[in-house]
This record gives structure tokens, C-alpha cells and sequence, in this order.
DNA sequence: CTATTTTTGTACCGAACGGTAAGTTATTTT
DNA sequence: AAAATAACTTACCGTTCGGTACAAAAATAG
């Protein structure tokens, strides 16, 4: 009668491994959209049967918000590792071309899941919508929190606004991300990531 | 026996305007996304069944770029004009600083349709996106042909390569397209413009 | 071994999808 | 008035949607 179990391995084992299974529906929701992925595109690429998938992921709702989770706390994320950088400019720097690398890596679909996973959307998807507006949000706040640390530091202007500052670096990464949605080279974000930084304040 | 009818004013007179309807169709399409509408959400909005929608326009695909057609055509788009504009910093000017206005205006939905209908998407869709990919390099295009000019008439420098700065631009108007459909204002959108103007080269 | 637990594959659920056949209604043409 | 034309309403088409009931299968516990 002991009440907590510890890691429940009895019964019959899982033929199929969640993290490799959530890789695979991370990109299908990435290349599709939320709307635009269906159960059986689902089912298909994970290798799995539906019961399979609710039983070890809820619903579709629940595990397009895993999927995203896993997108986020990646190795190849460029966001959290940018913001680390010593100064304010070398940020913006190591964010613009991070992401001009990674959002035109051909490893994955282009662009940005978090940006384009749930746009435009149905009714069915307006919780999905709003999940990911909240995490471009908080990296927009992240990245003002950074610059306004940087100001204290004496490392950006006073006169600088940390948040107008934030939003214009939130809104090249998510045109950058259309971008290479779109079709663009790593090159060409390079090019707009270093126009980009010209409107970046020097200390 | 005369070969062509004119104006085809014979039989019963349709009960709706079709310009109208395709307002409507085109308000749902900008909220909801090609793949997040359905044919009913389209037969509400226009106020008609889906025989008459089917007869008028063909089907959802058509229906869609019938739409996307309307909403670059209308009075209030920003984009040709700010073309018109004398120099190339004026037609940047113009160019952020209208979509600022527009994208956040609350009599339509917020954005741009053709940055968010069919961003990531089902394989029936594919068509659309395709449409909506082609129609935002139009756009590039006539930038860098404009600042190609300006180049010519010494109103940039002759070391700026329009090709990027034309891509620049339109990476900051995508992602202000994001930001205003994350709820963005108006005046959090100027800020910037103002500051993706400081990248803009002076002559 | 038997009992228990959990996952598996199959087969199915009602609802909604995009799209259409068919007959009625309103208008113009003769 | 009668014929012709086109849009109207209703009711339906087959398919796919997200989600689940159920029993066989595979593991552990006693």
C-alpha cells in the first residue's frame, strides 16, 4: 500500500520513444501550422496510432504546447545563449545572425514555429494563438530586461528607450523569419541582420 | 444570334453585391486564415448560401485570391503611394509609418493578410501560399527598384545595395505585420519605425 | 502460474469539411 | 402570355476531422 509509485514500470512498455515522437510532430506543426495539421499528418510521422498519441500527449492542443516546450529549450536555440553576450550590442549582434542561421537551417522547416505555428487561426486554435503570442512576449521582455540592464551598466545611452529598443530587435526576428518562410538564403538574412544593427544606439 | 452578350442582364438578378460579399470573405479569411476558415464561416460573414457562393467565385482557393486582390487594390493601402514619394528615406518614411496606421487599425483585422493568411499551412493550401510568397517579393521588388533610382538620381549613395535594403525594409514591415497581430498599438509600432529609420542610409 | 497493469492495433463515433444536384423563384426576351 | 435564363433554397454527396471503445498483447507483481 505504499501510495506513491516511483517510476511505474509495470505494465506493457511504450514500443516508441516520446522525445523522438514529440521531434517529429514539433515539425510537422512548424511547417504546417496549427490549423493545418491534421491528426493522421500526426500519426503518420511520429509512427504511431491515435490512441497511442492521446494516451501520451493528451489532445492535439496539448501536444502542439509540448511540441513547442521541446522548440524552445532545444540546444540549437540562439535566443537564451544571445542574451548572455557581455554587452547590449553583442545581443542584438548574436541574436539577428542566430537567427539568420537557424531559421534557414534546411535541418528543420524555415522560419519560426513560435511566430508561425498559429498566426491567423480558427476559433479551435485561439488558446494555441494565445500561448505563443505570451512566448514572443516574454522574449520581447527578456531582451528589455537585458537593455535596460545595459544601461545601468552604462553600456547603452540613458537616453535610450529599453523597450522600443526590444520591440524593434522582436520585430526584425519575426520579419526574419517570414523571410526565410519565404525562401530566403542565409546570406540574405546576414545582409538584413547587418543593416539591421545600424540602427542599433552605440554606447 | 448575336455571339457576345453584353452585360448578361437576363435571368434573375443576383440578391447580394458581390463586392460587398468578398469584403466580408476577405475580413474572415484576414482573421482566420486560409486554413482556420471554413465554407460556413465564409456563408455567414457574406450573408449568402454555398451555391451562390460557388456560382459568384468559383471556390474557397479562388474566393481567397479574389480577396487578396481586393485588399491590394483598395484606397487605403499604403504601399503604392508611399512609392510615389520624392526620396527614397520619404518612401521608407511613409511606407513604416503607414503600416503602423494600417496594420493596427481596428475597423479590419489586425496585420496584413498577405504576410499572415497562409504562412505555415495544409497541403491544400499550398497554391495560396505560393500566391501569397510571390506577391510579397513583388513588393520587395519595387522597392529595390525604387531605391535603384534613387541610386541613379544620387539620392542614396552609390555604395548601398538596394536589393538589401529593399528586403530590410520589408523584413521590418513583416514583422510589424507580427506585432500588430499580437495586439501592438499604433504608437508602440511608430516608435519603430522611428528607430528602423535610424538604419536607413542618409544621402 | 495467475492477476494486474498499461500499451497496442482495429474499428468506429458524431460532427464538420469542401463541394454539388435539383427544383423553385425572379427576371428578361420574344 | 410563354419561353428562356440565371440565381435562389434545400437537401444531400463522399471524405476527413478530432477523438474514443474495446479487446488482444506485453510487461510486472505476487
Amino acid at each position: 500500500m505504499s501510495a506513491v509509485s516511483c517510476t511505474q514500470n509495470v505494465g506493457r512498455p511504450r514500443a516508441f520513444d516520446m522525445n523522438t515522437a514529440l521531434e517529429k510532430a514539433l515539425e510537422v506543426f512548424w511547417r504546417k501550422g496549427y490549423d493545418g495539421t491534421s491528426l493522421s499528418d500526426l500519426t503518420e510521422a511520429m509512427g504511431i496510432n491515435k490512441p497511442s498519441l492521446y494516451a501520451a500527449f493528451g489532445n492535439k492542443e496539448q501536444l502542439f504546447l509540448k511540441a513547442i516546450e521541446l522548440y524552445e529549450s532545444r540546444p540549437c536555440a540562439f535566443f537564451l545563449p544571445a542574451l548572455e553576450k557581455p554587452t547590449a550590442y553583442q545581443v542584438a549582434e548574436h541574436m539577428l545572425y542566430g537567427a539568420a542561421t537557424n531559421m534557414t537551417d534546411h535541418s528543420h522547416p524555415q522560419g519560426c514555429v513560435v511566430v508561425q505555428g498559429a498566426l491567423s487561426c480558427s476559433e479551435a486554435a485561439a488558446t494555441v494563438k494565445e500561448a505563443l503570442i505570451r512566448r514572443r512576449l516574454e522574449g520581447q521582455q527578456k531582451l528589455r530586461q537585458r537593455f535596460e540592464r545595459a544601461k545601468q551598466e552604462h553600456d547603452l545611452p540613458a537616453s535610450v528607450d529599453a523597450e522600443t529598443l526590444a520591440r524593434y530587435l522582436g520585430t526584425v526576428l519575426q520579419g526574419m523569419a517570414i523571410q526565410a518562410n519565404s525562401g530566403a538564403t542565409t546570406e540574405q538574412l546576414q545582409q538584413v541582420a547587418q543593416l539591421a544593427l545600424q540602427a542599433f544606439p552605440r554606447p
